[in-house]
DNA sequence: GCCGTCTGCTTAACCGGTTCAGTTTCTGTG
DNA sequence: CACAGAAACTGAACCGGTTAAGCAGACGGC
């Protein structure tokens, strides 16, 4: 019970495996009467191309994409992003029978060696590189490979690569004018890491928009997406003698924390402290009380970056395409400032 | 600037390309100096394998294992354990540049079909299955297509397969002591989805401590690990007259669920209501209070899989593994009846 | 000095597709 | 009816490895 090959699919209708090859691909070369006659015994025998052999032809695909998810092992199972962004990225290669290769990796040597071998070993027709940092190393070496990639980032910085972004500065400028319209006036943001480029971009929008509301007191800290960073920061933040009486954070995680860090503290949310969260998550809902965050459509995200890829990957020109902006969900942990 | 094949190295080395194969591969049939020169060469071009090349030849493999995860996308990303579980597997994958295909679907057809798939196309070498069912209908699938895989899961119901699985009744007599000894005599788990195999033996343990511990208001319902889950289960847990005085939940997120419809219905925590999580994760650590928790060690279960996988891909014989024990770790969401 | 064996290498087939260059057959046209 | 041109199909090369079989030369034993 061997695997059937375009061979014995060319020995049962009498042909040459070079007229099977057509019929399967629906080229020209063979008459519709025999195409129908070769699908019918393909699909009888149950055939499936090897992907290796598809591979090995000169021009040959793998007909798989790699995602290298570049952060701490036991912080990023709470990210939903991610996952997400995995869903989105699988439902449109699915439609072309594709597969994801995915390396968790510790630091980013790790991930560029990745890359180099995943191109010198065949194994990826492309890679969908996330969290582009400010003159971020891979970019050359994926371009140095001449490895078909799309960057979730940007605009800018991401050289001959083409990139999907979201601009998240109206969806900022909404936060902070609904946290000013509350009377908040001492509004801290909790930003990731200060090299990722998406976190620059946000910062610069804070800024301006907390000058546009005349807020003179806002600023942001940096932290790194992890739990223990949120609770760190938020502590010493609700120290402070004028302490905050808003917090936005990067992400849910460190939203979450930060609450507990205040429940632990005895700052009441929202009477006392107001929470935002940028990416919303179920997390966000489960928590009490729910925290208000920026949702955004990180499925269609990925989605968006996989049929991007797929262009690039054969070879269409592939433009930097700009995604849905965030939108401000309010929930129980804002509200007016307590005074 | 085209690849480096081993045709090239032949070349340079002045051999033939069987013999280049033979110093690649460490085999005999080349001198020791021969064999140094030729693997000189190979690293100056910066020679990689092609991986469909190698899963070609008669006997290939293409270096990959698969893992498909069967939830419904928005409730994944926030379980930390298939991180956690990925994490492991790539550890052990890493020691051998083999690489890893995610695939998350929404039911059990698409896992099937996924399995059918990957075979036929020779994607993968073997598979990692999770969340084995009773009557799991997978077993059968992968048996039939001879497709090299480990169960997590079991023992029983595997087929003819390897399994690696938890003996949680060590940890769940210990949880239900631990209850009992704070004076809880009404409790309940709101167990995961009762066709999985592991939630029937937590349930079978649950019952034998509660029996042992002289409980006989103990008993479980089922939920299926979503936080909305969670939320209902434990709404109407808690509307009851004869409430319970402590929660179990088989997993992370409906324990932070639970906790937020206790607060919500001004239940307090612990002093009403103790409450312990299954699975450990930042979550439990950061939600206020902290919830008690068993923790099992996840990255070494995915890393054990990937070695009893990597053995059954080799043709070794493989044999049903323990992993270790879950512990417990008592925080703050567990403290005597409060009456 | 002849034979057998071992070492070190070459040659060629093979894996399962794709594709190019021919060859045969069919069709239409003047 | 000859002939061009297209349609339908064949044969073989090719992708980049692995591996069985074969073969030349060295070496040792008797």
């Amino acid at each position: 019970m061997r695997r059937p090959t375009i061979m014995d699919i060319a020995k049962a209708a009498g042909v040459s495996k070079g007229a099977v090859s057509y019929a399967l691909n629906g080229r020209p070369g063979v008459s519709e009467q025999t195409r129908r006659r070769i699908l019918e015994i393909a699909s009888d025998l149950g055939w499936a191309p090897s992907s290796p052999a598809r591979a090995l032809s000169p021009g040959g695909r793998t007909g798989a994409i790699g995602l290298v998810v570049d952060r701490p092992a036991h912080s990023l199972g709470l990210e939903p992003f991610f996952m997400q962004l995995v869903s989105g990225i699988e439902t449109e290669l699915a439609r072309s029978n594709n597969d994801l290769l995915l390396q968790v990796t510790e630091d980013m040597s790790a991930e560029v060696a990745a890359y180099r071998r995943w191109s010198a070993e065949r194994r990826v027709d492309g890679v969908i590189m996330v969290d582009l940092r400010v003159d971020d190393p891979r970019i050359r070496v994926v371009e140095e490979l001449s490895l078909p990639s799309v960057v979730l980032g940007g605009p800018g910085g991401t050289g001959s690569l083409p990139c999907l972004y979201t601009d998240d500065s109206v969806a900022m400028r909404e936060v902070v004018h609904y946290l000013a319209a509350l009377g908040h006036r001492r509004i801290v943001r909790v930003a990731g890491p200060e090299e990722f480029v998406h976190t620059r971009a946000r910062t610069g929008a804070f800024l301006d928009a907390a000058e546009q509301a005349g807020l003179d007191e806002a600023y942001s800290v940096h932290a790194d997406y992890t739990g223990e960073a949120g609770t760190r920061t938020t502590r010493r933040l609700l120290a402070r003698t004028d302490r905050p009486t808003a917090l936005v954070y990067d992400n849910d995680l460190m939203a979450v924390a930060g609450l507990g860090v205040a429940q632990e503290m005895g700052v009441s949310v929202p009477a006392q402290l107001s929470i935002v969260a940028w990416d919303d998550s179920v997390l966000c809902r489960l928590v009490r009380p729910s925290l208000t965050a920026i949702a955004r459509d990180i499925v269609s995200y990925g989605r968006l970056a996989a049929t991007m890829l797929g262009d690039a990957i054969e070879g269409r020109p592939v433009s930097n395409q700009e995604t849905s902006r965030g939108e401000l969900y309010p929930r129980a942990s804002t509200g007016p400032t307590g005074g």
